[in-house]
DNA sequence: CGGTGCGCACGAT
DNA sequence: ATCGTGCGCACCG
């Protein structure tokens, strides 16, 4: 391959002429290298054809002319792949005027769709490089310009704009680091270079964010995940903006209340609010870092119960909730985004939903799936407790837009420790809720491969909680029963149930529904779907989901592609509450086959459900 | 003359 | 609006 002193050499020089703003071609890269280094024009060439094969260094044309890219400097945000062909020497798509073609050798060129279905591949009649080195970054392509990849000779590939996609974006992303990292180590500590490295993780979909241009090692890994993970499914799933952009969405759970007349409550309530405040003194006292969130239902039903000597005193979830939400309406309490109960008037306490928006930024547009999550609990903990934070070097999961269990178990994996216990860090609510369906599913469906998701502790929590009320015989195996009992159709009228507990009859109506339309798939889901829902249920309603939470639901429910789609467009909870038959079949673009079954079989029986509770409350 | 720096226009997103 | 490019021009040695 390449003399590495040359590739050196060649990137920085090119980098070089590319800060100065002048036109990377092999003219000025000769001299150049020449000039600085004395070497032979002649060999600066082979060598560069040598890179341009191993994809080191991306032969373009842009604008008509030939230039040469370092492709770790490539930007590699997925641009608008056109299908050019490069045989047809029919160049550009779109940016034909850029685009020169030059090329000829059908052979070798490289569809968008190789480029980004693949991103290792080597194949134009290249050598591919077996190295290890990230030389070749297949997917590097040059926006509109197209690459050229000289194998031949002068072939050039016009993958040009091609996208690469998520997959192949990363997979040079990661190769590209090294290169330049490579590059850059042997002194060549340009500018550019560095620059170059940089920008190339941030435009990285998952490296971004992570501001660790220097530790290659493990962004690669983590790329190389990612891209292995992600690069599959390029496009489709979702349009066009996979960004994370956390909204304000479910925040507005309970969240708003503010100061707090007292009430009058039942002395469940008053207990209530006790127990949250002490369950956040608590976790205040312990909280380690930054969040200490909110104790989240779980936390104080385990209090209430434990606490209050009162051995059982109704305390079911249900029952719980349910004064939960009086006091949260009446402003005794206030619930987070994410679930968590806190107390009203605490600085920590305003849901500040301006604090996630920022966060939008662009890096964070690599975050997705998993991230997102991430994210929220992040925003979460820091909306409520700090500013906006844009540090979190964190996570860089890489998300596999396909699996949303993967993410949740990723994700949580990690945080629920401290969240069950009392340090909380973010928030429960989502850990809470996606653990719980984890955790859940596994024990009464035990469908979902989540299972590696649970956590003990907050396993043990919530199965204290929750196993007693569904397992036990108690008030609301009534409701349960019913529900069994009551398989009604999705379509069938709730009232009935409305009366009952609130909570459980959603979980029970939501099961019941799922199940009877009788798809096999959906049965199939049941189990798992009950699990969630009873989980979620039984720790928020739908309101209350983030869109974690949404995702997981449509997940467990049968519909992970589609799961995406409301991640995608950050459905959360309540959107999912607001949206309409035409938003489901056509607002997350989504196949309609499977969106009429998630609007007809859950959308529209959550919405029923949960207006139902409302009803219920009042 | 060659190298460099950079304002600015362009096209893509 | 932002970003990547690179033309074209001024400046420097």
């Amino acid at each position: 391959m390449s003399e590495p002193k040359y590739r050196e050499w060649i990137l920085e020089t090119i980098d070089s002429l590319r800060s100065r703003k002048a036109r990377p071609d092999l003219e000025r890269i000769c001299r150049m290298v020449r000039r600085r280094h004395g070497s032979d024009p002649d060999k600066t060439r082979a060598e560069l054809e040598k890179l341009i094969q191993e994809q080191t260094v991306l032969k373009v044309s842009y604008k008509g002319s030939i230039s040469y890219r370092n492709a770790a400097k490539v930007q590699r945000k997925c641009r608008k792949r056109t299908e050019q062909t490069p045989d047809s020497g029919e160049p550009l798509g779109e940016h034909d005027k850029h685009a020169g073609f030059i090329n000829n050798d059908s052979a070798l060129s490289l569809t968008d769709q190789e480029e980004c279905e693949d991103k290792e591949p080597e194949e134009p009649g290249a050598s591919p490089c077996p190295d290890p080195l990230p030389q070749t970054s297949p997917s590097a392509f040059v926006k509109e310009e197209q690459i050229l990849p000289q194998s031949s000779g002068n072939s050039f590939v016009s993958c040009g704009a091609s996208g690469h996609s998520a997959g192949s974006v990363k997979a040079s992303a990661s190769r590209d680091k090294r290169l330049v990292s490579e590059a850059g180590a042997s002194g060549s500590s340009h500018r550019d270079a560095s620059g170059a490295s940089g920008r190339a993780e941030g435009d990285t979909p998952l490296a971004a964010g992570h501001e660790g241009r220097d530790q290659d090692e493990e962004e690669e890994k983590e790329e190389k995940t990612c891209s292995s993970v992600s690069s599959p499914p390029p496009r489709n799933k979702i349009p066009a903006s996979p960004k994370p952009k956390l909204k304000v969405g479910a925040k507005g759970a309970g969240a708003r209340c503010s100061e707090s007349p007292d009430g009058n409550s039942a002395d469940l309530g008053d207990r209530l609010v006790a127990a949250v405040r002490s369950l956040t003194e608590r976790h205040r006292g312990s909280a380690a870092t930054r969040g200490h969130a909110p104790p989240g239902l779980k936390e104080i039903l385990d209090f209430l119960s434990t606490q209050r000597g009162m051995p059982e005193e109704k305390l079911t979830r249900n029952r719980v909730k349910v004064v939960l939400e009086r006091e949260i309406e009446r402003g005794r309490l206030r619930r987070t985004r994410l679930g968590h109960i806190t107390l009203p008037a605490r600085g920590m306490g305003a849901a500040k939903p301006s604090a996630r928006l920022p966060r939008s930024a662009p890096q964070d547009r690599h975050l997705e799936k998993k991230e997102e999550v991430k994210e929220e609990e992040r925003m979460e903990v820091e909306g409520e407790e700090h500013g906006p934070a844009e540090d979190s070097p964190q996570t860089q999961a890489c998300t596999d837009p396909v699996s949303p269990d993967t993410e949740v178990q990723v994700d949580h994996s990690p945080s629920s420790p401290l969240t069950s216990e009392g340090k909380s860090q973010s928030s429960s609510s989502l850990e809470t809720a996606n653990q719980s369906s984890s955790r859940q599913e596994v024990d009464v469906g035990g469908r979902e491969e989540q299972t590696t998701s649970v956590e003990p502790e907050d396993a043990g929590a919530e199965k204290n909680t929750e196993a007693p009320d569904q397992l036990h015989p108690s008030s609301e195996d009534q409701v349960i029963v019913m529900s069994e009992t009551e398989k009604a159709p999705s379509s069938l009228p709730m009232r009935d149930c409305s009366g009952c507990k609130l909570e459980v009859g959603v979980s029970s109506c939501l099961l019941t529904p799922s199940a009877s339309p009788g798809a096999a798939e959906e049965r199939g889901m049941n189990e798992g779907i009950a699990g969630f829902v009873k989980l979620e249920t039984g720790g928020m309603s739908p309101v209350d989901w983030t869109v974690a939470d949404v995702a997981s639901y449509f997940t467990a429910a049968g519909f992970p592609e589609q799961a995406l789609a409301f991640r995608t467009q950050e459905i959360d909870g309540k959107s999912l509450l607001l949206m309409q038959r035409n938003d489901v079949l056509t607002g997350l673009s989504i196949r309609l086959g499977p969106a009429l079954k998630i609007y007809e079989r859950h959308v529209k029986v959550l919405q029923r459900t949960h207006f139902q509770d409302d009803e219920a409350f009042c």
